[in-house]
DNA sequence: CCATAATATTTCGCACGCGAAACGATTTGA
DNA sequence: TCAAATCGTTTCGCGTGCGAAATATTATGG
C-alpha cells in the first residue's frame, strides 16, 4: 500500500476502533449500575425485547460462539436472572427464558445496549447518514471478497491484492 | 428516538460491528498460521516497528490495560519472544524487547494486522474516504460529548452497588 | 430398522481483558 | 529530610471468548 493511502486509512481505523471499544465501555457501565455484566446486560434486553430464545439464537444475535454463551448464561441462571427448559418437540434445544426477577430488571434498565452510539448517530443529516451506510456497506463487501478469495494463501503473499472485481 | 431514524441508525451499527469483528478474526487467522494469538501478532510488528516499548507505551497502543498486556508479555516471554529488561533510568519501568527469535519471526509475518481492512478501505475514492472520515470524527466528538454529559457523572463513582435507574 | 450423519448444547483448556489491590521505585512537600 | 503521594508494573479474581472434543438427541439412508 502507497505511503498516501495509509495516512487516509489510519485515522478511519482509529475512528472504527474508537467508536467500537467506547460503545463497549459505555454498555459496561451501565451494566456495572445494576450489577450486571456488558454481555449480561446485552442478554437480558434482548430476552425481553424478542421473547424465549434457544441458546443457538442467542449465540447467533450477540455474535458469540455457543460454547461462550453457555457460560454466561450458567453465570445468570446463578443470580436467578434466566432459567433453562428443555423444549418438548426438540429435546436437543435449550430455551432461554428470563425470570420474574431478570424481567423486572430489565425493565428497570431504561437504556438499550449501544444507546449512546445511536444517539451520536442520530447527530448526523440524513444524507450524511446514507452516505455513511454505502461507503461501510461497500468497505463490508470488499473485506468479504478479499476474505473469499485471499484468506486461503495470503499469508505467504503480502499486500499484493490486484484481486479488483466488482464492489 | 423514533423509528424511522433508528432505522437508518442499526445497519450502520451492524455494519461496523461486522467490520471491527471481521477484522479481529482475520489477524487471528494469521497470527495461527505462526503460532501466534491475535495480540501476540500486534505486539510483535509493533516492536519491530517502532523498537523497544515500555510495558505502560505498549498497553496504550494496543488500546489494553497494562493488568491485560503483562499477561500477554508473560507468554511471549516464556516462548522466547521478547525479553523485559529493567530501565536503568527509571527503575520502575520495564523495557520490552524483541528476541532474535522474535526479531526473525516478525520478519517473516508480512501482513499488518488489519491489513485486509486497509486493503478494502484502499478501495474508496478520495471524495469517500474523506467524506467516511468526516463522518466517523463528527460521530466520535458527539459520543464523547454524551460521555461527558451522562456518563462521566456516575461512571467515576466507585463502590456504588445500589442500582440507579435513571440515564 | 438400524447404523450413521447431522444438530444442539456442554465441557475443557487456554488466552485475553478488566478493575482493584499490592508492591517497589521515585517524586514531592512540609 | 523523610513521610506521604505518585508512578509503573504485577498479582489476583472473575468474566468473557474461542476451538476442539464430548454428549445427547434427532434425522437420514440403505
Amino acid at each position: 500500500m502507497n505511503p498516501d493511502l495509509k495516512a487516509d486509512v489510519d485515522p478511519i481505523l482509529e475512528a472504527i476502533l474508537y467508536l467500537y471499544t467506547e460503545s463497549r465501555r459505555i454498555t459496561k457501565e451501565f451494566a456495572r449500575r445494576v450489577d450486571l455484566t456488558g454481555p449480561q446486560l446485552t442478554v437480558i434486553k434482548m430476552l425481553e425485547g424478542i421473547g424465549d430464545l434457544s441458546l443457538s439464537e442467542l449465540s447467533e444475535k450477540i455474535r458469540a460462539q455457543n460454547s461462550t454463551v453457555t457460560g454466561i448464561i450458567d453465570r445468570m441462571e446463578r443470580e436467578g436472572l434466566v432459567l433453562r427448559a428443555r423444549s418438548t418437540e426438540d429435546r436437543r434445544v435449550v430455551k432461554i427464558k428470563l425470570t420474574d426477577k431478570g424481567a423486572k430488571l430489565a425493565r428497570e434498565i431504561k437504556v438499550e445496549p449501544m444507546e449512546i452510539f445511536r444517539d451520536a448517530l442520530a447527530s448526523l443529516s440524513g444524507a450524511e447518514t446514507k452516505e455513511l451506510l454505502k461507503i461501510l456497506n461497500k468497505i463490508a463487501q470488499r473485506v468479504q471478497a478479499i476474505v473469499r478469495r485471499d484468506v486461503g494463501e495470503f499469508g505467504t503473499t503480502p499486500g499484493s491484492k490486484d484481486a479488483q472485481k466488482d464492489a
